[in-house]
DNA sequence: GCCTCGGTTGTCAGTCACTGACAAGCTCGT
DNA sequence: ACGAGCTTGTCAGTGACTGACAACCGAGGC
């Protein structure tokens, strides 16, 4: 009965379209929240942490925070749903004649490289990620979402009629979010040493094998 | 904070091996509360059914229940813990030299053709379950246990170093479960109308395409 | 300068999933 | 019949999350 939520989270914000300043200093707010939360998780672990020490470490009630984040878990997979935006306009540059797997591939060239990059903080959060199994659902859902998002970018690329191509999008689509996953997992437990790309397209080879 | 819950759930009994009889009113007790629970569920909706209605319903108290499911989302998917292990050991009656995902796609034939079969009960829960947000999440998390039971099976008939192959199986493993998923929920939306194995045979080939 | 208005905040009270502890009852083997 | 082992209900508690309300705070109109 608890969390409905109703909408998504993190940019909980779809009925009062904020008006300049106010939005900006709720994403401020919404980051220090984040990054402090992360700290704590990371430091005593996700599930040793109340809302009220996340809130506390802030200087807010924890009712306030639940003003920015619509459950504890989107403390950390929130930012996931603008990643799933970023990946589909991404899809919208590639060329329409590219393959589906193709298009689909290069669309996550950008993403990739960030989480690579910025090796510490991400490499971090995928740790608490895959070590927390609730942590791990949220995730999991965020990527359904991703699937909904990219598969319009993908039913053009294909052949068939209208219904078959859905299907097809949506599996396809689905495989290479599992391929991004197992690689990233694998780049989790490598500690951030393997390269990431390689071992997507190697994850990508051995399906499409 | 809550539900650590540790083990993994309905057949929540690693430790103590319950003898013979307990065993079997143990289960039957859980499969009374698992029907009741489905009831419950379908009628008025996961979210606004209480664990007290439901121990009420079966003429238990609600920690009780909790004796029997160490989650309310456990009531609904408990039982895919098993057809993830039935899954696996079809998967290993496979001969050795079959294909990674010839022997796959053949182990899903059984737990395919069950779904089809009992027509209402197994779509009224794949209804249930694609239209609740913490169900599907919880859905998710079996399906990811199945991952690892299904991957061992896999790696041998592959080829590489053995972290190579380790890898390939996870990718294909994830790819086909998540064609799996695909095909479910097509069959779901159509109202079981559309025969399950047709689609799962369709977004493989559009995976593999 | 004051006042009002939209938005934000803290407080309080409540729901619900879930857990530990304990005492009482039931079942089984001997 | 009796004790060991399981199971049960009860009670008390934690923690995520929600609704309601009153107080507050900054920007615009007067």
């Amino acid at each position: 009965m608890t969390k409905s939520s109703c909408y998504d989270a993190t940019v909980m914000s779809p009925a009062p379209p904020r008006s300049g300043l106010r939005e900006v200093t709720r994403r401020a707010v919404q980051a220090e929240i984040a990054n402090t939360a992360m700290t704590l998780f990371v430091e005593q672990g996700y599930e040793e942490t109340t809302i009220e020490q996340v809130a506390a470490a802030v200087g807010m009630s924890g009712r306030s925070v639940f003003r920015y984040f619509a459950t504890k878990e989107d403390m950390v997979v929130g930012s996931m749903a603008q990643v799933g935006h970023d990946i589909a306009a991404a899809l919208r540059t590639r060329p329409a004649e590219e393959p589906a797997w193709e298009a689909l591939r290069r669309a996550l060239d950008e993403p990739l490289r960030a989480l690579n990059d910025d090796g510490g903080i991400a490499l971090a959060r995928s740790t608490l990620l895959t070590t927390t199994p609730a942590l791990r659902a949220a995730q999991r859902q965020k990527h359904a979402q991703w699937n909904e998002l990219l598969v319009p970018g993908i039913t053009p690329r294909l052949e068939g009629s209208a219904a078959s191509r859905q299907l097809q999008a949506e599996a396809i689509v689905a495989a290479a979010l599992a391929c991004l996953d197992v690689a990233v997992d694998e780049w989790t437990r490598s500690g951030g040493e393997k390269p990431l790309d390689e071992l997507l397209d190697a994850a990508i080879a051995a399906v499409r094998g």
